[in-house]
DNA sequence: ACCACTGAGGTGGTCCGACCACTACGCATG
DNA sequence: CATGCGTAGTGGTCGGACCACCTCAGTGGT
């Protein structure tokens, strides 16, 4: 594409659509600093004028941003550009977890295996006492039940919880986004049906107990071994 | 055929916006299968008329779905469903690399550190000839110049080739927005100024070596090193 | 002096209708 | 048969109107 970037910081020459425009030079004031994280814009009807554009097409730039989690419109109050965290601009990872399909999976998976390891290791060393009970908490909930719905929830708190105990924010929200409800709905509902339960357990408490040892390295291999054994299936799955 | 919206999970008659509810129902209509990849949709009116909103909620729900990467509008032809591969999805990645700031670059660093080390490792393991001539040919050509910009450029392919040889696509457009062209130019400007020039490329040849040697250990650790001597640079950039 | 209520103004959310810019495809033309 | 052109249909943009909601100053009571 284009690719002189000389000093001109909202140089927009006639670029594609109006909106796009609108787009970029939002992002632009973000990134240069002009707008700071919690910062409150200018009303819909200013910007749009300020831009010289309509306030349709300044509305779908806004739109734009705001799923991307770089805006959130607050209706009777404002537009405000979020904190800018993780969090915040990780969400839309999601989607891509909830509609990749086929090969894209078994990718993906194999992503959240290399991280998860990671992060499970890097908990080992770092949790603290209160992080600890948390996860145990999930762990004692997800083994008292037999509601699949149930065990999901608490499985994803399990793994949320040693993601956050990694002390990586951004990777933390990267595993949520591949751990999204649907997607791991979507896998489990034929690898459960296998009798995969009491080997799930199993994974979980020896990924504990590497936890209480603060042992990064046995938990990095049960880690990836967890997140393995659903990978390796899926594979299978997609091998008619 | 629409309306309510039978049991599930998230049993919700009024939600949100309007456009938050296109969206979603277009979002389902992908992931149910009922919209193939590659496919054409109906027109915005009519569409807005089948959801019963206005076009201009529906123009809004397009665009978002649009800077999602999972719909394609073209002037004049209609809107399309992208091939919904990781490329397409991904793509907005790059926006998270380039609003990140502070202690949220070090974690995206610290995230690239572990998927490039291991995309590396697998790519010593898979690479072809010809991708391995590829990876040479952005090598010799970095070192051949001085212009930094140009550097840059050779740099980023450089790693996107072992990317693609890694064989995980997904993995490959995840490490590519995280090495964006903006990303990386804001670190590398000051990080360059120290004479970093000659150790970047000591470490590309180590991790070439590996390459070729086929020893996807050494080509781990050597992509680890590399990533973290930025890492911890700028590790160091934050401490005032 | 303090607090609860109320009203007006401002904001984002939605809708409508019109026109423009571009593409696609069939028809007339050579 | 190949070429060119015109038309119908598409997304892109615009302006205005109205609605739903939040905010806060002003009011009235205690």
């Amino acid at each position: 594409m284009d690719e002189s970037l000389p000093e001109g910081t909202t140089a927009a020459p006639q670029k594609g659509t109006v909106t796009q425009r609108a787009i970029d030079q939002i992002k632009a004031m973000i990134g240069e600093g002009r707008l700071e994280p919690g910062a409150r814009l200018p009303t819909e009807r200013d910007l749009a004028s300020q831009l010289g554009i309509s306030r349709s097409s300044m509305r779908e730039a806004i739109r734009a941003l705001t799923v991307l989690g770089v805006l959130e419109a607050r209706h009777g109050s404002g537009i405000y550009v979020t904190q800018l965290e993780a969090g915040d601009l990780l969400e839309t990872f999601g989607v891509v977890a909830d509609l990749s399909r086929g090969p894209g999976l078994v990718e993906l998976l194999e992503v959240r295996r290399i991280l998860e390891s990671t992060a499970t290791a890097l908990a080992a060393a770092r949790i603290t006492p209160d992080q600890l009970a948390e996860v145990e908490k999930h762990l004692t909930a997800m083994n008292a039940t037999d509601d699949p719905e149930e065990i999901l929830s608490h499985d994803l708190a399990f793994h949320r919880a040693i993601g956050v105990a990694a002390g990586n924010d951004t990777m933390a929200a990267i595993l949520e986004g591949l751990s999204s409800r649907t997607f791991r709905a979507r896998v489990w509902r034929g690898y459960q049906e296998e009798g995969a339960f009491e080997r799930t357990r199993r994974e979980h408490a020896a990924i504990h107990r590497a936890l209480v040892a603060r042992d990064p390295e046995t938990a990095r291999a049960a880690a990836a071994a967890h997140v393995g054994e659903v990978e390796q299936w899926l594979r299978t799955q997609l091998q008619p």
